[in-house]
RNA sequence: GCACGCGUAGCUCAGUUGGAUAGAGCGUUUGACUUCGAAUCAAAAGGUCGCAGGUUCGAGCCCUGCCGCGUGCACCA
């Protein structure tokens, strides 16, 4: 029995009686937990509810506690019920048999998430989910890393909650942001293939080829402006873009082969930064392979046939294919409507992403070729979209079916919330079965630096940049904090601290150690924040490892293995056949009741019970795609872990039927406090 | 100008879809290591939930109008 089984029995009975005894349905019942333990365990505001309804009905007014009196009398006693009271204005307060929830909890199995208990269930409907897509011309930044933590969490989430998943990450190998690093290459620097080749090979330890790109990156906007930062952009100069952009999606030629080599070298340092916090992908799908498998043409039929788009034959927009946008009434500065071809004939990234998302969703009825990219530790394979057909043969690894999901989320900053309106729109303008929700639009706020960061990176501030809240990052400009130098700063000060507690560890050991909690760190940081919540990154805060952070959350679940490893095994069998006996023989259960009543008992009651909300809290935030409010909840969770343990001693407990209790909450709790941690992303070290 | 988002403790943020006495972390002050690990725990102080109306048994949450801040409104992505 879980918690949510419980509930569901209770809120059916709740919508029978209120038929029964009032003719009237209710559709959703909304259950909430006590302000506290005392009041009971569940509480239901429904008598509120059914007030209102009464009285639109009938025009009776009728008080909300005299509904919950009638409705306790219909809410037959559950055996897993010990009592109903009717609480505050008229809420309907439940509590339940401890001693039998304790036994039922504790034979709940936690479920495993492993890729082999995935194969072995019937097919489901697929979700997809891209995160990540980021430019494959320079080094992540902070922002890009909020990205991916919060993509490959909901993506946890989302198996944890029994979906099947398919992890996307979108390249954008032929765009803009590639050709200016190829322009820095072949113009500022003057290389040649090779010749980045032989460099790439010969960088130095802590400068990998997507930093070199970070910082060449840079020089190519003030080559733009012909070294004035302030300067206007030298139309000569920005030909050279235009030039290899033409060549990037034409394809096939030496200035082609040179992007392809500098994307795919920054997506591969982009994967190894990303497998430092366990984020892994099962397909990289590429730009070029959008346009050179002719998605795009296809996309731009079926959106012709059906009348999406329009070619403007007068006006500002003169030769273009413009999707209409009404409720984005124009202005004169303001156009309304959304090109998606331009008047060279060259499609937007918008036109690209719908071919795209019909891809995904299965209704463009054309398919990617695909190769390996990488092969992870465990043996998991990142495929890669391409060209060439048959590509799948050459491997003995076996190729999953791609693409065709139900539904689509996107994670993609807030800042794309227009674009990608167009995008659902023109979906589901295409697709009218589909209808709105397939597509959907994960959106966050961004990641920006707070003043005491850019102090901190010496940043010089103008008066105006000083007057704002926070100060924007800019790839462009090179203004960020990048990816791989945080969890650098994260593993060192994590390091520190191992070497000072735990000097008998051997280095490996530290170093993994360290790695585990500064992705603690990092994680958590970035998921404590909900998502439409601006990010004013500081540094004191980032790398903090104490109060509302998630080393805070590991040394809970640290500290509660450390109980089993010091408890002798006999008293662990004893409380697990002591505490299965209490849900049948009555002696038992009247022992473990009693060990639960009381001040001390509710104490460790509560624990047990907000453990056991875990299933609960994956549920909603699933719906909710919204992966802050586990953070809050394992937070909480590993809170209410050390105040039991702070209060209560298992290992000296005297008391037979106590110490069995104590166990088996310690052990529930350590238990979902592992699984709501995984569900983050984060590890459990053995020691820290 | 228009669209979207935000405004809650000194600071950074939650707030279970309209419910019980508005909560955390940091910071400040004060206590707790001979104990299953103090990366911990306890206590105190700290609030006009931006302002003004409205809806109702009930509003931090919903509606309207203001004020302030952010983002977007490209033939970039």
């Amino acid at each position: 029995m879980t918690l949510i089984e419980l509930q569901d029995r209770i809120k059916q009975r709740l919508q029978e009686a209120a038929v029964e005894l009032f003719g009237l349905s209710v559709e959703q019942i909304s259950s909430e937990t006590p302000p506290k333990p005392e009041l009971g365990d569940l509480a239901f505001p429904v008598s509120f509810e059914l007030a209102k309804l009464i009285k639109q009905s009938t025009g009776a007014k009728v008080a909300p506690r005299v509904i919950a009196e009638q409705l306790k009398k219909k809410l037959a006693a559950d055996e897993e019920i010990t009592r109903i009271k009717v609480a505050g204005a008229g809420y309907l307060n439940i509590f339940f048999d401890r001693a039998k929830l304790l036994s039922g909890f504790n034979a709940v199995r936690a479920p495993t998430i492993d890729q082999a208990s995935i194969a072995s269930l019937p097919v489901r409907p697929k979700q997809m989910v891209e995160h990540t897509s980021i430019n494959p011309n320079k080094a992540a930044h902070i922002g890009h890393l909020r990205n991916a933590v919060l993509g490959d969490t909901f993506v946890r989430i989302l198996k944890n909650a029994g979906n099947a998943v398919e992890v996307q990450n979108y390249i954008d190998n032929t765009g803009v942001q590639v050709a200016d690093v190829v322009v820095g290459f072949t113009h500022i620097e003057a290389m040649t293939l090779d010749q980045i080749k032989n460099l790439d090979r010969s960088l130095p330890e802590g400068r990998s080829f997507d930093y070199y790109c970070w910082d060449l990156y840079t020089k190519v906007g003030l080559f733009y402006r012909d070294h004035d930062p302030n300067g206007q952009p030298n139309p000569e100069k920005l030909k050279l873009r235009t030039d290899i952009l033409h060549a990037l999606e034409e394809g096939e030629n030496p200035t082609a082969d040179l992007a392809d080599y500098v994307a795919t070298r920054n997506v591969e340092c982009v994967l190894d930064t990303m497998e430092r916090l366990g984020i892994r992908y099962d397909l990289l799908a590429r730009e070029s392979e959008i346009l050179h498998l002719h998605f795009w043409d296809r996309a731009f039929q079926l959106m012709k046939d059906a009348g999406v788009i329009r070619l403007e034959t007068e006006g500002k927009n003169h030769d273009c294919w413009v999707m209409p946008f009404e409720s984005h009434t124009g202005t004169d500065e303001h156009e309304a409507d959304k090109i998606i071809v331009r008047s060279n004939g060259t499609v937007t990234y918008t036109g690209k992403d719908i071919a795209y998302q019909l891809w995904k969703l299965g209704h463009l009825g054309l398919d990617f070729n695909y190769k390996p990219f990488r092969k992870y530790a465990d043996s998991h394979v990142a495929w890669v979209t391409t060209t060439e057909p048959h590509s799948e043969i050459l491997p003995e690894v076996p190729r999953p079916n791609f693409g065709g999901g139900v539904n689509v989320y996107n994670v993609i900053d807030s800042r794309q919330s227009y674009p990608q309106e167009i995008v659902t729109r023109g979906v589901a303008a295409l697709v009218p079965e589909l209808g709105r929700n397939a597509s959907v639009h994960l959106a966050y706020e961004m990641v920006a630096l707070s003043a005491s960061a850019c102090a901190e990176l010496g940043i010089e501030l103008s008066n105006e940049d000083r007057a704002k809240p926070y100060i924007e990052m800019s790839g462009r400009k090179g203004l960020g904090v990048k990816a791989d130098d945080l969890i650098d700063r994260l593993e060192a000060d994590a390091l520190r601290e191992v070497q000072a507690r735990h000097p008998e560890l051997t280095a490996e050991e530290k170093a993994a150690t360290a790695n585990e909690i500064a992705v603690g760190a990092l994680r958590y940081f970035l998921l404590k924040f909900t998502r439409n919540s601006v990010i004013a990154f500081d540094f004191k805060e980032a790398l903090s490892f104490e109060g509302e952070t998630g080393p805070y959350c590991q040394y809970a679940a640290v500290r509660a293995n450390s109980i089993f490893r010091k408890l002798d095994s006999e008293s662990q069998v004893a409380a697990e056949t002591f505490i299965q006996r209490a849900d049948g023989d009555a002696e038992i259960r009247k022992q473990v009741a009693q060990a639960l009543d009381g001040e001390a008992g509710t104490d460790i009651w509560s624990l047990v019970t907000l453990a056991a909300r875990f299933d609960e809290v994956v549920l909603q935030c699933a719906a909710a795609a919204e992966p802050a409010n586990l953070a809050k909840y394992t937070f909480n969770l590993a809170r209410a872990f050390n105040l039991f343990y702070h209060r209560h001693r298992i290992i000296g407990e005297e008391d037979r039927t106590k110490k069995a209790v104590m166990i088996t909450a310690a052990n529930i709790a350590r238990r979902q406090l592992t699984l709501a941690l995984a569900t983050l992303g984060i590890s459990v070290p053995e020691r820290m």
